[in-house]
DNA sequence: AATGAATGAGTATTCATTCAT
DNA sequence: GATGAATGAATACTCATTCAT
């Protein structure tokens, strides 16, 4: 039993990461289903198999990698709150944030196929497998840590979405193409400015 | 000689107009070259005699778009002004937002067109003919509009970067699909975060 | 199993047989992929799934065809030397070069198709398949033909090719025009031709 | 008068000097009509003014340029034998050779563009312009050449053509490619092949 | 669960040629 | 004589998807 259960879970998991390897190498449109099938060494039916189409990988793995990039955040912040257990909500926040803009400006391909969907995982998405069942969780993780404190919001959804729309918008013409400006340059006037959006929150 | 000259004018904006429509309502990629022709009415060779590909009309009719948005709140601003001579800047920023997200709410089409590029015309081309020379005075425009009443910000290019990200990344789903929540709702949100965000950059 | 097998065989055989047809008797730019798996009664796809694209097709073609001339030459030699055991090897030359002349006369369309050349089995390629691996035996027989009788020449190379050479461009315009002359006029002149080129190479 | 035909003249030359210039450098069927005029500087309908169609213009050029290759190696041949009288035909055909080989050799580009049609300007074209009538001239030139000191041989058209053609198909993938030797170490070769080709034709 | 041969609609792009001016 | 805007047929090639085995 478990046996097979497995080996499907490595096909689909070298699909995955194949594809993935190649949709940030080649880019997405020039990634053909056959490049996927051929460098994960499976047959062309086998993808269909695994995912209903190209666009149905290409979920997953948006789904799968901003996931990582969420979790890993609240993991770098709860590890911070064991030495810093009298951060304020808006620190929180910063740090969550600079988490995040880290791990991605040490992965400009990810950016570039994220694409500015960061906040994919957190809305757009039925959830059909247990990789969105996590992605909510992630929504969860991120509203307890808004309350944290007894903190209170006008809305906190709102203001999930506000700051994630403005980091991943704002960092990706940054990190990719340095323009504006640098990373460095830019990271002073982002936490301010996201200080900032907390307030515009704030009761 | 004129004659000649309007009628190439005239096939141009013909091809611009008609793959604009396609565009929108099919989609991009579902638009292909034979059906702009089609629709223009002229052959195919024609398209090719005035765009290099497909992507070199993206790009003008993204330039165009884009900048009409921008002149028109430009317009908006100074109508305004005409009236409330004595503005703060902040309030002037206000006002520009609240028409540019106006506009947009009012072609939910062309919100999906832009596709969160609506800073294209700014930073991302080269100036190859009149359509993008405009583009720039754009910049400039807004430029001005910063330094009124003598208004100093930390750093001005960084500041028009922030805001328009900020609007057109947040401003996207909410006017596509209303979510998280309508454009109404979001509007007084919005206008908060940018009051805090030029908060951010005043020196 | 072998019944795939031959199946694919089958349908490549029938590409590569159509595709001559067609090549011979509109020419080669003139006939298109489309024409070609029409008349195969196939779907585009598959010829691109069997050749790499159109020059593939015609190196396939020109391998095998220049091959059957160059080996069906070899064989009426060995008939002819059963009957007379000591021929020399200027007269086995002759031999070959009548059969190979001979062949190409009842068939100016593949005088045609291959346009100069004949030689190509022996050069141009690296050896991919089957058909080019049989191509190279081809060049390994008719060395060991001139070395029959214990013959030496200066350059047995320089001289296969200069013969070759003579012959296919001679040929050419003969066959396909009957210009300077026809055929069975020019063939005394090249069969004394040859004999001559042979003594150029004799040690 | 003489000004608007020297100015015909001029365009004339410009289209077929520019065309050269493209087919040697992009190859024949990577240059388009439009690359033409647009290196000749004139308008597109003005190439058809004075050329049927693209393959008129390429058959132009090759009698032009083997025209001047012919001619060349019939005034080395009579510069030689000011100061030689008494030179055997068949070393006045050698010395024809060996300038025309060395002319070729010199410019690859022309061996790539002529592709073994040298012998173009005797035979396959009617005579429609200045162009071409010299070019017939140049085979009565040669013929004369064979009847020097009173030489005969059987048949001097089937001569001249069969050396015409050993010499242009065997230089051409020496010269291009250096296969399947180089052209110093074919050369004694090709001449005491030549040697031989003519005692095949002495009466 | 996996295969891979077969599909065929679909696409962008080219280019020789024409003809009204 | 010259122009260049307009044509539109033609073509090679791709690729997501299916389905019999």
């Amino acid at each position: 039993m478990g046996k097979a259960e497995d080996n499907k879970r490595a096909k689909r998991n070298s699909l995955l990461q194949r594809s993935y390897d190649l949709f940030t190498t080649k880019g997405i449109s020039d990634t053909s289903i056959s490049d996927i099938v051929e460098s994960a060494g499976v047959a062309k039916g086998t993808f269909y198999f695994y995912f209903k189409d190209k666009q149905d990988i290409i979920d997953h793995l948006i789904a799968r990698k901003s996931e990582r990039i969420l979790l890993d955040a609240v993991n770098t912040l709860e590890f911070k709150r064991s030495n810093e257990p009298d951060m304020t909500t808006v620190d929180m926040i910063i740090t969550l944030a600079d988490s995040i803009v880290t791990d991605l400006s040490k992965d400009p391909k990810l950016v570039k196929f994220l694409n500015r969907n960061l906040t994919f995982g957190f809305y757009h998405r039925a959830v059909t497998d247990d990789t969105f069942i996590t992605a909510v969780n992630v929504h969860e993780e991120y509203e307890k840590i808004l309350h944290a404190n007894g903190a209170r919001w006008k809305d906190e959804s709102l203001m999930i979405y506000t700051i994630t729309e403005f980091i991943s918008a704002t960092v990706h013409s940054i990190i990719l193409y340095s323009k504006p400006c640098d990373l460095d340059t830019y990271k002073p006037y982002m936490f301010e400015s996201i200080r900032k959006l907390c307030e515009a929150f704030a009761l």
